[in-house]
DNA sequence: CGATACTTGGTAAATGGTTGCCATGATTTT
DNA sequence: AAAATCATGGCAACCATTTACCAAGTATCG
C-alpha cells in the first residue's frame, strides 16, 4: 500500500504540501494540487485512515449500536443513520447489543476504542444510570428510541405511551370494549410505555384493566402466537386485541386464524410501528405508525450539528407516533 | 483516556509487560499479571484499538458491504455474519453499496483504509474483472450470494438457476401450464440465474417461453405489484406466477387480490427467498428457501479460517436451496 | 524595483500501541 | 555449585499520518 511519502516522492512536493491537498485546510496552488493528486492515482494511494485517525484523534465515522441486525425495525433504524450521515461523508460502524446488559456494554466499548467521533445507541438493557456516567466521558453519546431524562439533549424518541393510547383508544371508539393485550417484555422501556398507554385509554373509558386479558412475551411473532394462546385459554371472550408490535401482531393474527378465528369479523387486531410489511399481511394492519427511519435520520442530524458543526434546520427530538387505520380493524357489531 | 504507560507506571511493570499481559503472547506470572490487571482497572484502562492496529497492522475487525441495511434478506445475511464473528471474538464493520458500482466501490475502499482484516463482499454492481482485481490487493476479500469463477475458493454461494428451475418445476408438477414469471433486475447475477432456472424448467416440459408472461422489474414490492400489472394487462391467461424474491410476491399477490383475484384459487404463486416474514403473509407464501443466514455464517467461517488459521469443519461454499411448500400454490383444477 | 502576500519545504514531535533484542536477575535443574 | 531456564526491564524502531513552526522561494502589485 503506498504511503504519503511516497506520494510526495513521485509528486516532488513535500510531506506537508501532500497533508495540505488531502485536508484542504491550507492554500496549495492549482498546479502542485494537480501534481499531487496525478501522483496519488498513479500510486493508488489510499489514505490509511487508521492511521489518520490516531493522529488526529477524530475518526469521521459514527459508531451505532442496535440490538439486532436483523428485523424490519432495525433496519429501518440503520438505514436512515446512515443515509444521513452518508451524504455528509461519514461511514458508520455498526455493531450488536442483543438486548443484553453485558454485550450492550461491550459493543459500546468497541466502538469507543474505535475512536468514533459519536456514537448513536439503541440500548435497552443498561440503565439510565450507566448512561449518564457514559455521557461524562470523552466519546460523545447519542440515544435512540429512548428518553433519558438527564440525556434529554441527546435523546431522539418516541412518545410510546402517546402511541398504546392511540391503538387502544382506537379500538375502544369502535365499540369493543373487551381489548386484550399482548405487550412486549415489561423491562424494556417501549414496551412499559405503551403498556402504560393502554392502561390510560381503558381508564378513560371507564373499562377496568383485566390481568385475564394481559399477556407479555418477546418482541417476537412466537411472542405474539403464544399470548394469544394464553389469553385464549383463560376462557374470557374478547373482541379487540392490541399488541406490542407488528411482529407480535402477524404472529397472534396466524394463531387466532389457524385456531377458528376470522379476521377482522371475530377479532380486531392492532399493531406498532408499521414496520415495512404490516401492509402486506393480511388483513392488512392497523397500526401505529413508529416514524423509526425518521428518527434515524434525526439522530445522525444531531451528530452532525453538535459534533461536526453542521447546522441542521429543524432538529426535532420528540416523536409523536400516529394511527394507521387498514383493515384489521373493525366496527364492533353485535 | 487512559494509556499503556500510564498502566505500566502504576503496576510498577515495564511497558513490555503489560504488552504482555494483553497480548498473552509470552510468560508472565500470575503475580505481575495480577498487578497490571488490576492496575488496568484502577485506571478503567482500554486499549486503543486504533493504536493497536496501527502498530500491528491487524484490525481483528472484518469489514462487511452489504446493498441495504434494511431488508429482511440483509438482515439475516448480516445477523449470520456478526454472530459467528463475535463468537470468535472478532468484531464487524458494516457499510453499504446500495447496489450502484461507485457506491460499492466506495464502500470497498473505505473498509481496505480501515485496516480490515478480511472483507466480506455482497456486491451486485461491480464486475467480477474487479474483484479478481481486487483480490490481488493486500486485503483478503470473501464474496458471498455470488459465484466468481476465478474466486471460487473466497465465494459462498447459491445455486440460484436450481432455485428458479425448483420454483418453477413445482408449479409445473402441479399441473399449471401457463406460469408467469416476475423475475429480478437482469443485470443482477441471482436474478439471471433464476430466470434461467424458470426457463430451464419450461423446456423440460416443452412449453414453450412467453414473453408476455415475463417481467423484471426491482426486488421489492412495488416490483412485484408493477410486474403482475404489466402481465394481467398482457390478456394472456395465466394460472401460476413465480417470482424473483419474496417482497416481489408478496407485492404482486396483493395486486392481483386487489384486481379481483382470488389467491390461491386463482392463481398460485412461489416467492424465493423465504425471508422470515414469507410465512406470515397470506395465504402463507409456497417459497424457495434461500438460507441467507446459514451463508452468512457460512462467510464467517471461512474467514476464520484462512485468515486466523482457526479450524473450521464442515466449510461448505455452495449452497442448494430447496422447496418450502406453503399455501399459495395449489393443484390446478379445471 | 522593492514591499507584500502566498505557496512550499523541511523538520520534528506526537498519536498509542507492537515487536524484537539484549541484558539482568531470579529460580530451577542437574 | 555450575548450568540452564524463566520472567522481566529497558530500549528503540516502527506503523502512517497530523500538526505546528519557521525559513525560503516566488508571484503580484503599485
Amino acid at each position: 500500500m503506498a504511503t504519503i511519502y511516497q506520494v510526495s516522492e513521485l509528486a516532488k512536493v513535500s510531506l506537508a504540501t501532500v497533508s495540505r491537498v488531502m485536508n484542504g485546510n491550507a492554500k496549495v496552488s492549482d498546479k502542485t494540487r494537480e501534481k499531487v493528486l496525478s501522483a496519488m492515482k498513479e500510486l493508488g494511494y489510499r489514505p490509511n485512515s487508521i492511521a489518520q485517525s490516531l493522529a488526529s484523534s477524530r475518526g469521521n465515522s459514527i459508531g451505532l449500536l442496535v440490538a439486532e441486525l436483523d428485523g424490519a425495525f432495525f433496519g429501518e433504524m440503520m438505514a436512515g443513520v446512515e443515509s444521513e450521515l452518508r451524504a455528509a461523508g461519514k461511514h458508520i460502524i455498526v455493531t450488536t447489543g442483543h438486548s443484553i446488559e453485558d454485550k450492550e456494554k461491550e459493543g459500546i466499548e468497541f466502538l469507543i476504542s474505535r475512536n468514533c467521533d459519536a456514537i448513536i445507541l439503541h440500548v435497552e438493557a443498561v440503565s439510565d444510570e450507566y448512561l449518564v456516567e457514559l455521557s461524562k466521558g470523552t466519546t460523545p453519546i447519542f440515544i435512540i428510541s429512548r428518553y433519558v431524562e438527564d440525556l434529554a439533549e441527546q435523546c431522539i424518541s418516541l412518545d410510546n405511551e402517546l402511541g398504546g393510547y392511540l391503538a387502544t383508544k382506537s379500538l375502544l371508539e369502535l365499540g369493543h370494549t373487551e381489548v386484550a393485550c399482548i405487550a412486549g417484555p415489561q423491562y424494556k422501556f417501549d414496551a412499559k410505555a405503551r403498556f402504560k398507554g393502554y392502561k390510560r385509554a381503558l381508564a378513560e373509558y371507564n373499562i377496568p384493566f383485566k390481568e385475564e386479558l394481559f399477556y407479555s412475551a418477546d418482541f417476537k411473532e412466537t411472542g405474539g402466537s403464544e399470548g394469544i394462546a394464553h389469553i385464549m385459554k383463560q376462557q374470557h371472550k374478547f373482541t379487540g386485541l392490541i399488541c406490542g408490535n407488528d411482529e407480535m401482531a402477524s404472529g397472534a393474527m396466524n394463531y387466532a386464524r389457524e385456531n377458528g378465528l376470522s379476521l377482522p369479523e371475530d377479532l380486531s387486531v392492532v399493531g406498532f410501528d408499521d414496520v415495512i410489511f404490516a401492509r402486506y399481511i393480511h388483513p392488512k394492519l392497523t397500526t401505529i405508525l413508529n416514524p423509526v427511519n425518521e428518527m434515524g435520520k434525526m439522530a445522525a442530524k444531531l451528530v452532525l450539528q453538535k459534533i461536526y458543526q453542521i447546522k441542521e434546520p429543524n432538529i426535532q427530538q420528540i416523536f409523536k407516533p400516529s394511527l394507521i387505520v387498514r383493515d384489521s380493524t373493525k366496527l364492533l357489531t353485535n
